[in-house]
DNA sequence: CACTAATTTATACGTACGTACAAATAAATT
DNA sequence: AATTTATTTGTACGTACGTATAAATTAGTG
């Protein structure tokens, strides 16, 4: 009877962050972050429409209604798995930003420092063995081009993004602004395209294993500084 | 009972080719290229998973069972939506690498020819009006890097893919040939971003509507042949 | 310990999915 | 014109989905 009382006048879930007053390593937040791996593997391994919640909940090892009863409907959860280390890669590089800014005074940052400083923090995150990093690379490379996924890498990514172009811009004076965006949008690219593990530079170059990532990483600096400096000589 | 009897003992469905004795203009294949036309649009959209065939059926203004009829189960419908382009953008690719390797004679091909020519049909085929073609090449980019889409693109694009790539490597001597694939890998990345025609670079630059993809182009060519060449001094 | 709130479980509803079968129609062939 | 084949239609099956409700359980608090 009490049951049924709480059960009618609810606005009975939480779905979205713990409740302020909650010890942070409780049973809640562990939970949330059980449902957040699972779905992030899933998603990055099946997309969006081919995840279900219920298998969600049962790699998390829980029961259908607890993925909703913490993050409500699938799109919020979606949000939520992109968001958690979307905030992680978003202070990694701004901080960068800043250190670089710091270093280079009153001058341009020079375009391989915002290169490097852009693309590290992802490839390094997905490459240092972290099973849950490498779903989220993935997953990010599935959502670039996706309507879904850019309406949520917008929410999260672009301003960060634009404050690179802006540096970008600066330290490329003379090149067209929408070459630069071109060119940052070819480096992003690649980065996630390095990161989505798909095997196809293996398949392409006949190497039996993944070339480790910072390898790429390195081929990837110089190859597209290179590319962004051909863009001043109009 | 004749129909029964058919019913019975069938091995239906063409499932695949037109018959052979068929006309071409047949009312069988402007079925399938209906079918083709809304399952491209519409896995473009949504994504394999996303689109479902009675959807496929609908746009087409067919039954759903036809689509089954014509091209037996998704995932084969899936794939010949892919064949259907791939095949005609690898015929000019390949055109466009004979024709190159004939003016090059002994001499390897211009790293920059090697770029327009990969890149080039791809982009001009999406951004030359038709909405197949723009949906398409939307689709592809969706693909990129995901599993499924990875596998069929194997299928229907690593063999030319591997042919330039060679001439690159031919190109730029004394590059680390998986530095060639990854700078390969990034050339392609950059190609579908351009067409995915997300609005990103738009919402990075603040410009109001999409840069013409030939703009984009000349801007990739720039860009990735500066970074090939920047492979060679190691 | 009692009690309240937070969380988990169990179950169910309505809808949409991929696929299949049988019948009806249209085209092609003889 | 008759008959066979190719194609389209109409309908149905079994399954899985996202979501919701109600009950049971666990944890925190006085």
């Amino acid at each position: 009877m009490r049951q049924q009382l709480r059960s009618l006048n609810v606005i009975p879930e939480p779905e979205t962050a713990r409740k302020p007053g909650r010890p942070k390593g409780g049973r809640s937040e562990q939970t949330r972050e059980r449902i957040l791996d699972a779905a992030e593997q899933l998603f990055a391994d099946r997309g969006y429409d081919g995840a279900s919640i219920r298998d969600v909940a049962s790699v998390a090892g829980l029961q259908i209604h607890s993925v909703g009863y913490h993050f409500g409907p699938k799109e919020q959860l979606f949000d939520a798995v992109v968001a958690r280390r979307a905030d992680i890669m978003t202070a990694l590089r701004r901080e960068a930003l800043e250190e670089a800014k710091q270093r280079a005074g009153d001058g341009a940052i020079p375009i391989m420092q915002l290169v490097r400083d852009y693309v590290s923090p992802f490839i390094q995150s997905a490459s240092h063995g972290d099973v849950g990093w490498r779903n989220y690379a993935a997953l990010m490379g599935r959502l670039a081009n996706s309507p879904l996924g850019t309406e949520i890498i917008a929410r999260h990514y672009d301003e960060t993004a634009r404050a690179y172009i802006a540096e970008l811009q600066r330290a490329l004076a003379g090149a067209e602004p929408e070459d630069v965006v071109d060119g940052f949008s070819a480096m992003v690219a690649a980065m996630l395209g390095i990161c989505a593990a798909t095997g196809r530079p293996e398949r392409l170059s006949g190497r039996d294993g993944q070339r480790p990532p910072e390898d790429s990483f390195e081929t990837l600096v110089r190859f597209h500084t290179a590319g962004f400096l051909a863009l001043t000589s109009a």
